[in-house]
DNA sequence: TCCTTGGATAGATGTTCATCAAAACAGTGG
DNA sequence: CCACTGTTTTGATGAACATCTATCCAAGGA
């Protein structure tokens, strides 16, 4: 299993949209978030994940879903990994991906013109 | 100035990702959101309409707000407004482009673990 | 050790997309 | 009617991306 570094900072990513300008930096740094959900699969990937008993789903699981290739969907889970999204462990014979909420969260506060974010 | 119809049904799109797996449909939908928003000069140009007094904002105001050629703006902008995100109106010599708060809220909704989309 | 199964990587291919220059369109004022 | 400014459309080009096949790595069981 690779780094699981986040790749994304949304440490200091951002103000609501509606309160001020995003800065260049916080865009491209947003945008890439947001192109890691900009697709179909990505998505139901995320939405099995995340809904699956336990908060965890092995790639077994997953690949049932799918009219897709093996390859395809590893494909997918890892721009989901490297996006921040989710994180994948291997215990014994199968790996098992569960998703990190508060980046989730982060980024659904961005979207509406509450509370800033509080730093971490 | 085209038609303004919203291309994204977010009026059935949808529950909380994380409460239950999303369809192939709803998935496509949603992910015609994300990608519209995948951009980082979109979503600046989304957070300048959005943050700018009066909630709107001129082509002009957001041209010089990047060193790209009106046209590709214009691209974006029509992006943005195809996928339900923002509309224009054309009054006198400028137009003038302004946020749907209700489509970024539906799509934090859906972000969040919260209560599912209360039917309209 | 070898074989089998789950999962990731590498390389190739067709499609989508961001950008620009050139042209067209829409208003305003002379 | 013509010239000028602001905005959109068109057409072209290069980069990014989703998908596949083939290959490789890791873990478990004979």
């Amino acid at each position: 299993m690779p780094k699981q570094l986040p790749v994304v900072a949304m440490d200091t990513c951002c103000s609501p949209l509606a309160r001020e300008p995003l800065s260049a930096g916080q865009a491209i740094e947003l945008s890439k978030l947001f192109k890691a959900m900009a697709d179909p699969v990505r998505l139901r990937l995320l939405s099995l994940i995340a809904s699956h008993a336990g908060g965890e789903a092995c790639v077994c699981d997953l690949t049932d879903a799918f009219d897709l290739t093996g390859p395809t969907i590893s494909h997918h889970l890892k721009v989901l990994r490297e996006s921040g999204l989710i994180t994948g462990e291997r215990r014994g014979t199968w790996v098992y991906y569960r998703v990190h909420p508060e980046v989730l969260a982060r980024l659904s506060a961005v979207l509406v013109p509450g509370d800033a974010i509080v730093p971490a």
